[in-house]
DNA sequence: CGAAAGTGGATAACGACTATCGACTTCAGC
DNA sequence: GCTGAAGTCGATAGTCGTTATCCACTTTCG
């Protein structure tokens, strides 16, 4: 079970290699995992045959590409619970997971969406659930989050600020930030009124071009 | 300008008409605007032709379907305006709203996704706007809402809900009640902690059930 | 009763994506 | 430098889900 044994690539096939992952990591983080193995091969310079013929499987391509990413974010976890105030630690942690969500949409919608192959990711997204669950119970005990709240609300309030990163994206990548303080105060026990929002809510105008660039598909 | 005289349908074609529209009505409250001519023909109990007939694009539909249901929304703004107590006011619009999008999925789609044709309901879309900013400032000037909250804020409020929605619909339709609350006491001048939160967050399993079910489409 | 209005649903036209194949190019080792 | 194994390219065939059309047939209404 040598880790990345199989056989040794061909100087030129592994330079290709490269590519394909160069490309897929550029496209998915920008455009999302929809993107087609088609758009990845002509973004490589690299004929469609050739990516087939390295990734049979778009969730193979998926796998290799994201195994390392999840793992920061699990890395995150385990770092974000070591800290003293676990409030503190759990602030970081949902901030830092969304960060990494704002500069790569297809690592979120690996994260929130459907796991369906990938079995990989799949299995650090469970490994990262017990973690923060953990930060959260302290928090609880230390009186800074409200008693009623519960392991699922972190993943709620991960869905819901995901959403504003598929609205506001474009129009104001720093958004979410606002979102997760007026979600964060909620959940806080005692929700003082000191530090202001960060970063100022979309005005009309903004909120138009939200809405007419169809951030949200339909049909 | 008739409202509505145009030629007066034969009895077997108003008859189709009628059940076309309300095939179309419970299609898209269950399954989003997605549904195509064809689903809402057979589902009718009409042939597809029928259907192209009366509606030669979809947003006709769209448009006839839901004009009546906009302007329900209209009447609750104007209504929440009215109360004397704005941030009374301010919840009773969001629940409302959030209540009527959680029971008609097409609904949703159309106040948060994009307008593309549908000229009605994106009018009727943009008289409600300044209706609930002035019920915003209201409450804002009543000492209710923190000083930095804007009617931009009102919106992301109900994409951040409506991503819950779409999520939970099938495994806890009553969940976004929750989170509607952790918003408003994220928003509040004063967050006191009396009021438990509504309806229990989702369990482990639950939570595994949303992820699985690719609540969220991917590829 | 007959003309106008309306109907059904097989099927063409489409568009987006996945996946294959085989003639051709490049590499690595002798 | 030659050779054959490894690798490449991209036109194109296959799928899938949707939109939209057409016309022989049925229904309505005066």
């Amino acid at each position: 079970m040598a880790t990345t044994s199989e056989k040794p690539l061909r100087k030129d096939a592994e330079r290709n290699r490269r590519r394909i992952l160069d490309a897929a990591a550029e496209l998915f983080a920008e455009r999302g995992l929809a993107v087609t193995l088609n758009d990845i091969a002509h973004h490589a310079d690299v004929g469609v045959g050739t990516v087939y013929r390295r990734f049979p499987d778009k969730d193979l391509l998926i796998d290799a590409l994201f195994e390392e990413r999840v793992h920061e974010l699990l890395d995150l976890a385990e770092q974000s619970l070591e800290c003293q105030d676990a409030w503190q630690g759990l602030v970081e942690f949902l901030e830092g997971s969304l960060e990494l969500q704002a500069r790569d949409r297809g690592l979120k919608q690996l994260l929130l969406g459907t796991p369906q192959g990938c079995a990989k990711v799949g299995g650090v997204r469970e490994r990262i659930f017990p973690i923060v669950s953990a930060l959260l119970v302290r928090a609880r005990e230390e009186g800074r989050v409200r008693a009623d709240v519960e392991p699922g609300d972190l993943a709620a309030a991960q869905w819901m600020v995901g959403a504003i990163l598929d609205y506001s994206r474009e129009v104001r990548p720093e958004l979410w930030r606002r979102y997760l303080h007026v979600l964060l105060r909620g959940l806080s026990a005692e929700a003082t009124v000191h530090d202001p929002l960060p970063v100022a809510a979309l005005g009309p105008q903004e909120l138009d071009s939200v809405m007419s660039s169809g951030a949200l598909a339909r049909r």
